[in-house]
DNA sequence: CTCTGTGAAGTCATTCACAGCG
DNA sequence: CGCTGTGAATGACTTCACAGAG
């Protein structure tokens, strides 16, 4: 293992071999080629095994990678072998959402707390787990009783940069925003935000402009066809 | 205007300079020189202006931008200009909370309608709103009818490429999918997906690593210190 | 022979640096 | 002057192409 700075287009490539290694695991594959594993998502093999070949030599010349191997191996390198807590800032309805997502589960999260400053939902239960609703003000108290690693931030835009600095106050040092702002946070701490404005402007941008070929997702027209054809048989009665 | 082909990550920029640009219209500013405009969000103005030169001269030299015309620019470049009807494919917690969101509306998106498989759910009206939720398989129709510009897809990863291919077939060309899959579509239909296991997993790598400085938001240490203070000030009665 | 691991080449994106307009 | 618009330089990421292991 190099000790090299990893960029973020690595580990999220990392995260979509690992989802895909699942369910090679699952369908009972032993081995697969870089060439194989990039076909699946119109990848080049040579940026699966540079990826890989980051963290340590996992292959075996003239075989592949070990599906098991390569699994436990990349579970660790992202660090998915040791459980995480999520606490979640803002229960509105995202908030609230996402305490009830599954995804987190087999990603090794869990959801352990809900904070809010509205009076009214404090103490609360939310959800089929029952997770109990605190008052944003005990932060650091919850954070440390529960042994919080990953805050979600689920609040309006306009409070978002002080949810951050309590989250960050309160030691959380992994941080998943969902507000549309561009958030200040100290160099120790890793925030990631998702833009649900941003992603939906662009999509506009692209809808402004039909004559413009689809730049994602190229290469990937002939195993679409079959696929859509297959569906739209199963469609009755819809013109 | 000349005809490029324009980079996903500007019109990401250009949707976050909009947003910029918005809230220093409301503050009365005038004029912002490029410059300016970076530092709010660590950037270099340079790339400002090249993004922006894409599409036109819009600055005045010496001067800067006037804001309420980038502004106008902008908007119109993003398509933002007319109305979007957005449909949700998926009506469990992420499609409801998605039914709910404000933050479509800022951006000319409105949902009008919902589509689920589940029987129970057929015929029910969601949200504040009261958006009524139908039969997947009459989509086709009703996309026809309501004039859907854009879906949505929250669905579970299962049957994400057959919901997909279903919004295809209704002659749907802007799909935001919030599934983690990677999902094959035709060349003439934009799909951008938002990965929450990607981004989850990619922020378990650096809480793996606390020794690895950020790479994301460099260079913003000393404003947000003073923040930071300032908040701490108003937490009372936490240690 | 096949498939990995990797330097070298290529492509795309950002930043520099400055000519030239207002 | 100050600030835009832009070629030229740098840097980041990807792909090629091949030596060498199994």
């Amino acid at each position: 293992m190099k000790s090299e700075k990893i960029s973020e287009l690595t580990t999220n490539r990392l995260s979509v071999y690992l989802r895909c290694l699942n369910l090679l695991a699952d369908a009972g594959v032993k081995t697969i080629s870089s060439q194989a594993l990039a076909d699946q998502f119109n990848l080049n093999s040579a940026q699966i095994r540079k990826d890989l070949a980051h963290f340590g030599e996992f292959g075996v010349r003239g075989v592949g990678y070990f599906v098991e191997e390569l699994r436990q191996h990349i579970t660790k390198i992202l660090g998915l072998d040791s459980a995480r807590r999520v606490g979640i800032v803002g229960v509105g309805n995202l908030g609230t959402a996402l305490a009830n997502y599954n995804g987190f589960t087999a990603s090794n999260f869990t959801v352990v707390a809900l904070f809010d400053n509205d009076r009214e939902k404090v103490g609360c239960r939310v959800g089929r787990a029952g997770i109990v609703v605190h008052d944003v003000r005990k932060m650091a108290r919850v954070v440390r009783a529960e042994g919080i690693d990953v805050a979600v931030i689920a609040v309006p835009a306009r409070v978002a940069q002080r949810a951050l600095n309590q989250v960050m106050s309160a030691g959380v040092k992994a941080v998943l925003n969902f507000a549309p702002v561009r958030l200040h946070a100290r160099l120790d701490v890793k925030v990631k935000t998702v833009d649900l404005t941003i992603s939906l402007e662009s999509l506009s941008y692209y809808l402004a402009r039909p004559q413009i070929t689809c730049v994602t997702n190229p290469r990937s027209i002939l195993p679409y066809e079959e696929i859509a054809q297959r569906e739209e048989n199963e469609l009755k009665g819809e013109a």
